[in-house]
DNA sequence: AAAATACTGAAGTATCCACTTGACAATCCA
DNA sequence: TGGATTGTCAAGTGGATACTTCAGTATTTT
């Protein structure tokens, strides 16, 4: 609704990651800057603000910076798209089991 | 539940390159050849028999070889798998939600 | 049997990606 | 003001990945 959409590529390979589902996960238990979130995962700041800004793009996470400090916090569009990517597919996907049966029947048919 | 469980980082990142996302979209009409999945794709049957051993492994995709053609159509495992991923994760994401009042409540009491 | 079909395997390449280092900027604190 | 804290920027490195080509194998067709 706000903002660009979601580049569903983007927002896959962004979950593709443990260290970025590691940072949601943490995230998911409360706001947190990037300092914090950086000290229990065994990689530089430097690396967990490049998740970041992935997980910001594809909006998983939301920050705002207030004086030096970053605050990042779970955003839900990004997890909603890919809900609603789902809805999308599963429909699709399950309407060949449906015409499984059908199918078997044309396989002659065809090539 | 049948199979070694399947690897949700692979699955992710599976599911992150449009090329096999087509597959799947192709494959969700009816199963198919290797290389009719091929034809209309502008890649090599190779690369296609690469993408297809991908999407086997995370079990969005099942084929079975007979004579000299490959068979392959949608497996709902992988999809099954992703849908409880998503169940589980939620919940835990959208506790985030139901607590933000009470985290703003304690943000001064925190560092 | 010969030729065509449908793949398979190994190896190479170019790009991307996770991560690092090191230098810097801004802010807060003593 | 000086020093610590918190983050940012630019550049580089190693490994993964999406392809490719080329040579081969099994199977079907003629």
């Amino acid at each position: 609704m706000t903002g660009p959409p979601i580049d569903i590529d983007r927002l896959f390979h962004a979950l593709g990651d443990p260290t970025r589902r590691a940072i949601l996960d943490k995230l998911s238990e409360r706001p947190m800057s990037v300092s914090r979130l950086a000290e229990p995962l065994a990689i530089t700041l430097t690396a967990v603000a490049q998740h970041l800004q992935l997980l910001e793009e594809v909006r998983l996470v939301h920050t705002e910076k207030l004086g030096r400090v970053r605050t990042c916090r779970i955003e839900t569009a990004g997890f909603r798209a890919l809900e609603q990517w789902i809805r999308d597919h599963r429909t699709v996907w399950e309407r060949r089991l449906d015409r499984l049966g059908e199918f078997l029947a044309e396989e002659d048919a065809k090539a």
